[in-house]
DNA sequence: GTCTATAACCGGATAGAC
DNA sequence: GTCTATCCGGTTATAGAC
């Protein structure tokens, strides 16, 4: 729901997101994101004290979303089969509708790893819930894979695709809209069944 | 194999890659090459005028070295199960011993998509090949999964958790290398074990 | 070819009026 | 809160001696 009358600070994280996504935060400039803004340069100083600031601020509201995301995966998934199902189609769905977010995450990850890394640990985020999903199952149902590698796989396949779009889209599919679309509606099916069958016995 | 006497123009490639690979284009500064390169930094801008274009050579010829693994692996494989090996295997050591490799194209993949797109298609990259080798198999021992799925997710789980190290590090294994190494050692034969599992039909 | 010195430029940040 | 004008540091790029 987008007001119809955006205040400044909101302006701002906007058009920093977009840009900072667009050039990474090296390749950014202020100037830049204020005209995407429609504001003044200097403002952005006013609500920000730094670039450095104004970075920071947008990467902790997008991380914070995607942390978000995987915590409400934990809450509605039972069991492995459900969680699989959860993972990958929020995983999915999250980057259909702010594609920036994987480039984002991913660059200031090369550029500056342990930041990531202390927002995670700072996040509250339970990794042994996350491993636990996968590991606790009837041995007899479910093939013996090592569950962080099951997981790396998921979020793999899920993340990937988005970061790699326009070799997809461009090289892969030539610009082919059409195809390419339906080829990005069928990937999270495509990545739940096809880990189902490798990780559940069929009887 | 490395001459003792290594020309400046080599110096200026190697040093000029490390200092990309590390910072970025825009993060990268022309002194801090030529220091890594252990001369002048006018003499940068003697041998290539300027940073785009040192830049640009450093990435055409990564760039290339990695579309020449990927023929390679064309090369040496005749069927699925062999090519699923051989990409694998490829991609994976490709990544241990350059592990930076992945970032860098991808960087550049987002700054300018249009690029890398275009590196692809004047690299002779043979796209059906790849998709026949996916899809010319019998059908009473291969799932019908779409190729070009099969694909994505093959070099998905190849590449990501090069470009996630941090992370997986990090945070998973919270610094603990040898565990981290572990993971990294049984990662090819996983995706190999584990994409064979789901495509092949079991009898 | 390689160096020192410096020019030219750019971009983040601030001062101060309104 | 928002703008115009300006400063100042850093970085690319060039001039010119050797």
């Amino acid at each position: 729901m987008v007001k119809k009358t955006e205040n400044t600070e909101e302006k701002i994280i906007t058009a920093a997101r977009e840009v900072f996504l667009r050039k990474g935060k090296d390749g950014a400039r202020m100037q830049e994101i204020a005209d995407e803004a429609g504001i003044n340069k200097s403002l952005l100083h006013y609500y920000f004290r730094s670039k450095e600031k104004l970075f920071d601020g947008v990467f902790t509201e997008t991380f914070r979303s995607l942390i978000n995301l995987i915590n409400n995966v934990f809450s509605t998934s039972n069991n492995l089969d459900s969680f699989i199902e959860n993972l990958v189609i929020g995983y999915t769905s999250v980057l259909v509708e702010k594609p920036y977010t994987a480039n984002f995450v991913l660059h200031e990850l090369s550029r500056n790893p342990q930041r990531v890394v202390d927002h995670m640990s700072s996040s509250g985020f339970d990794k042994q819930r996350l491993i636990s999903f996968v590991t606790a199952e009837d041995e007899t149902t479910v093939r013996p894979f090592n569950p962080i590698q099951i997981i790396v796989d998921i979020i793999s396949m899920c993340v990937f695709p988005f970061v790699a779009k326009p070799i997809i889209k461009g090289f892969v599919f030539e610009d082919d809209v059409k195809e390419y679309n339906t080829f990005i509606d069928q990937r999270s099916q495509h990545i739940i069944e096809f880990v189902k069958t490798a990780i559940f016995i069929q009887k």
